[in-house]
RNA sequence: GGGAUCUUAGCUCAGCUGGGAGAGCACCUGCCUUACAAGCAGGGGGUCACAGGUUCGAGCCCUGUAGGUCCCACCA
């Protein structure tokens, strides 16, 4: 930056550069430091199938955020990045890339297929960190981790034995939801309900031994009726008690079934009759148990209808239910058809629609782990910001239900089950037993089912500081402190990590759960491919830089929403950045050749003065905000600071002394001393939001320092506390403003210069304006300022503008339009007039009086005294015009 | 069916524990003023969805209404 002076900011120059130089620095690198208080987040690891997207953006720049925040305050910040190996997308991905190329996955076997998938993840599996990288992303590499390498794949054994051993994992034949398209089984969360238009199918089934007599049903799924074996009624319906106990003949299957009555069935709904197939739904299988129900299997792994379907044997489940209800109307059993739309579970990967079946699989008993978890929340151990989450996640927990953790495909944590090849009992263990406990046989095999890829993010808060080793990172890094994540993981993700920190740990892995949005398109829709709406994170890096992406995914945003991202917005944030580099080189440009020191108390004017006090409120209230986790509304504030205080003011202002170096070398020293202490501490409290612009400006205004990223956090200080002097800037602030607007309602050329008169009877003030007289002369356009106590020698026909505590005159005669200046002051005299009447208004008003707090009334009195004093003027200044 | 959330300027959204309605973009006017036209200066524009209530005081708290979004849920 020091010779030849780009004049925008280009961070395709130096974003690389920077971020290669904090890695071989080391300076996102932590270990455990007794003398210092750690700070840990975990990252949620992105999966190895995925590419950079706006969600991870947004993710890692609001973590990236926190931990630099806390890694200049001093504390031992530790980020652990690391990947999920995705089981079933990515085994999908495998799957179809075979296919791509002829291969069947079956035909390959389980081995190869595995080699094939490691060969993918190591060929595909580290992009993402490569896109990171270019997010600014400090996290620790040196701890990079994945949930199939060694010691997570150790923690997932530990894990699933431990919880075996203690009955909190059984093997069991329950109704789970299949995808016959992948081909497993698949949890509760796993599933999404859409609603979708079908049908109504009204069948009628004769009554066995009543003649003519017939009950009819309503069912959206007719191909089911393969597999029924009983109709339910409500037990107290009159329509039907005779018909309780008698049998019904299933159409088509030609079979008779019991009519049994239960409460599940609501007499409102449909016919009052309800066909029951246990082994496909969920609630009929429930029926089915109380009933002692056969439960017939209809249904391949494919979805197709099997042998025990009869005739319909081998059609798909779409075939078949055709098939059934044209056989139907053909034997007059169907009575009729009418629309009805009912919510259907998709696969959330592939968007099969789910099948209910019942299978085999391995689960967890929630409801006595849900407990500590629930209780965390309501003790305070564990907290969600924004709070409303809380219920989302109460909800979830106190409703909970056992969770079917067995994938039948090959990618992922093979689970620790042995069974005897002669006897078939199993054993759970870290391997196959010497011989069978039960039949004394020494041959087994292992479970051929996996993990669900959830079961081993669970435990990625602590499986990744060395669990089920005592390690020393463990100890002093675990629990974590904040988890960052967007609300759609909080099901999946957020309740079994804290369920499963309790249940291995003890504790709960984190102590904040902050909670973010989805990044959506600028029409409000989600980001999808096949939308093809995505924005692609690395191009708006590439085209405006990362800064600017990040500080636009925190900004214009309340934690927890949605928000709309578009690229006027990234170019507002790039322009941002723009400006912080162009305030920066104009400082830079004056600093050459010239040793900056410390100036005396004594040497600080006002405006110096001034910008310290506040960029010394600005950081204790960014401080504050971000420790509230209001990130938008801190970077928000160092925004229209340096914007709006620092570069339309405080350099503006400078300027003066800046250019006379020469004749006064010490009143520029002073100024730019104060225009780089101010502006480091601003780069300080922007460099989490924006860490490669800022560094590399701080690298160039303070070369002494090592870099940004380490140095520390600005406190607040008591002796950076300047009211008087703030009150003297905020005077000429009113009065350049009132000397500016005044002269672009005449349309006074910018280029005139005019006298510009200040009256003003207090005399603390008047010195105080006198001593940035020069300083500011030119943000009023004058010629020559003048301050005095009195409007002697000051034209009768002079323009003035009325500020608190003063009057501006300028005598600008020939340019000004009498009509307008007095029209002019007229609306000003309506306004001050309005302004004392609400002010008085309250005043008068005794309640007011004696229950505001004193401080508002006081306020309230203040702002009448001046607003009837700024009247006096105006009203002074028509009587003289109208002379 | 249960729950959450939103409704504020033309657009997208902020607005922290209640104390004179804000930003960015867009728009209008004037400026290439030696850091920045990705800029500077000035300006217009809002019944804070609606109706009640609490309060000295409500965009903010309470109740209800309307509309939107999302999540959860076993009415076949």
């Amino acid at each position: 930056m020091s010779n030849n002076l780009e004049k925008t900011y280009n961070p395709k120059a130096i974003e690389d550069k920077l971020y290669k130089k904090w890695c071989e620095e080391k300076y996102f690198h932590a270990e455990a430091d007794r003398d210092k208080k750690p700070f840990t987040i975990v990252m949620p690891p992105p999966n190895i199938t995925g590419k950079l997207h706006m969600g991870h953006a947004l993710d890692e720049t609001l973590q990236d955020i926190l931990i630099r925040y806390k890694r200049m305050q001093g504390y031992n910040a530790l980020w652990i990045p690391g990947t999920d190996h995705a089981a079933i997308s990515t085994e999908v991905k495998v799957t179809n890339q075979l296919k791509e190329e002829g291969i069947d996955k079956k035909e390959l076997g389980r081995e190869k297929f595995l080699e094939r998938t490691w060969e993918w993840k190591e060929e595909y599996g580290g992009t993402i960190n490569e896109q990171l990288k270019k997010l600014g992303v400090s996290c620790d590499w040196d701890r990079e981790r994945f949930t199939m390498d060694e010691g997570c794949s150790k923690a997932v054994e530990e894990v699933f034995i431990k919880l075996y051993e203690e009955g909190y994992i059984y093997k069991g034949s329950r109704i789970i939801n299949w995808c016959p398209v992948c081909k497993t089984s698949l949890s509760d969360a796993e599933v999404e309900h859409e609603d979708q238009e079908g049908h109504f199918w009204h069948i009628k089934y004769p009554i066995v031994g009543e003649e003519g007599r017939f009950l009819e049903i309503a069912t959206t799924r007719p191909e089911t009726m393969l597999g029924d074996t009983a109709i339910a009624v409500h037990p107290d319906d009159d329509r039907y008690k005779d018909i309780v106990g008698k049998n019904v003949l299933l159409p088509l299957v030609n079979k008779e079934i019991p009519v049994i009555a239960d409460y599940y069935v609501d007499k409102e709904f449909g016919t009052g009759a309800v066909k029951i197939t246990p082994a496909h739904d969920p609630n009929d299988f429930e029926v089915g148990k109380r009933h002692n129900l056969e439960e017939i299997n209809i249904m391949n792994d494919d979805a197709t209808i099997n042998e025990k379907g009869g005739k319909y044997a081998g059609m798909d489940r779409y075939e078949a239910r055709k098939a059934i209800v044209e056989d139907l109307e053909k034997e007059n059993f169907l009575v009729k058809i009418v629309p009805h739309s009912h919510a259907v579970g998709t696969h959330d990967r592939c968007g099969t629609t789910v099948e209910p079946l019942i299978k085999q699989q391995w689960f967890v008993k929630m409801e006595e782990l849900a407990k500590p978890a629930i209780e965390a929340l309501k003790t305070g151990d564990l907290k969600f910001v924004p709070e409303r989450f809380d219920k989302i996640y109460l909800h979830w927990l106190e409703n909970i239900r056992d969770w079917c953790i067995s994938r039948q495909i090959w990618w992922g944590h093979r689970i620790p089950a042995y069974y005897c090849t002669k006897c078939g009992e199993f054993v759970v263990g870290h391997e196959a037993p010497e011989t069978c406990p039960h039949c004394g046989n020494t041959e087994f095999t292992q479970d051929e089912d996996t993990l669900d890829t959830w079961f081993s993010s669970a435990l990625w808060p602590f499986s990744t500081l060395g669990w089920p080793e005592k390690t020393e990172d463990l100890d002093y890094f675990y629990p974590t402190d904040v988890l960052v994540t967007g609300y759609d993981i909080i099901f999946f993700w957020v309740i079994r990590m804290v369920f499963s920190g309790f249940a291995h740990t003890g504790e709960t892995p984190f102590h904040t759960v902050f909670i973010h949005g989805l990044v959506r398109d600028s029409q409000g829709r989600k980001m999808s491919k096949s939308l093809g709406n995505g924005i692609d994170p690395l191009e708006v890096i590439d085209q405006y830089g990362a800064d600017a992406l990040r500080l636009t995914l925190v900004t214009g945003n309340a934690p927890g929403n949605d928000m709309r991202f578009y690229n006027e917005r990234v170019e507002a944030s790039r322009n941002f950045a723009n400006k912080a580099w162009n305030a920066s080189r104009f400082i830079m440009m004056n600093m050459e050749d010239k040793t900056i020191t410390e100036p005396d108390d004594s040497m600080l004017k006002p405006a110096d003065r001034w910008i310290l006090s506040k960029v010394n409120t600005l950081a204790k209230d960014v401080t504050e905000n971000m420790d509230k986790f209001e990130l938008g509304i801190a970077v928000q504030k160092v925004y229209d600071f340096i914007w709006d205080e620092f570069c339309d003011w405080y350099i503006e202002i400078a300027k003066y002394r800046i250019y006379r170096a020469e004749e006064d070398p010490q009143g520029a020293n002073c100024a730019l001393w104060t225009l780089k202490t101010v502006l480091g501490n601003a780069l300080k409290l922007l460099h989490p939001y924006m860490p490669f612009v800022t560094e590399e400006i701080y690298s160039v205004l303070v070369p002494e320092e090592e870099s940004l990223m380490m140095s520390s956090w600005p406190e607040y200080r008591a002796d950076w506390n300047f009211p008087q002097a703030e009150d003297i800037v905020e005077h000429w602030k009113a009065i350049a403003k009132g000397v500016r607007n005044v002269r672009a309602e005449m349309n006074v050329a910018p280029s005139r210069k005019s006298k510009v008169y200040i009256v003003a009877e207090d005399q603390e003030l008047c010195t105080g304006l006198e001593l940035m007289k020069e300083a500011c002369r030119p943000l009023v356009l004058a010629s020559e300022v003048i301050i005095s106590h009195s409007t002697a020698g000051i034209a009768d026909d002079a323009v003035s503008v009325v500020v608190a505590d003063a009057t501006v005159y300028l005598p600008m005669e020939d340019l000004v339009d009498f009509e307008a200046e007095t029209a002019r002051l007229s609306k000003e005299k309506e306004r001050l007039t309005k302004e004392i009447a609400r002010a008085a208004g309250m005043l008068k008003n005794e309640k007011f009086l004696s229950k505001a707090p004193e401080a508002k009334v006081a306020e309230e009195k203040d702002k009448l005294e001046k607003y009837t004093q700024m009247l006096a003027q105006v009203e002074d200044r028509l009587a003289g015009m109208n002379k």
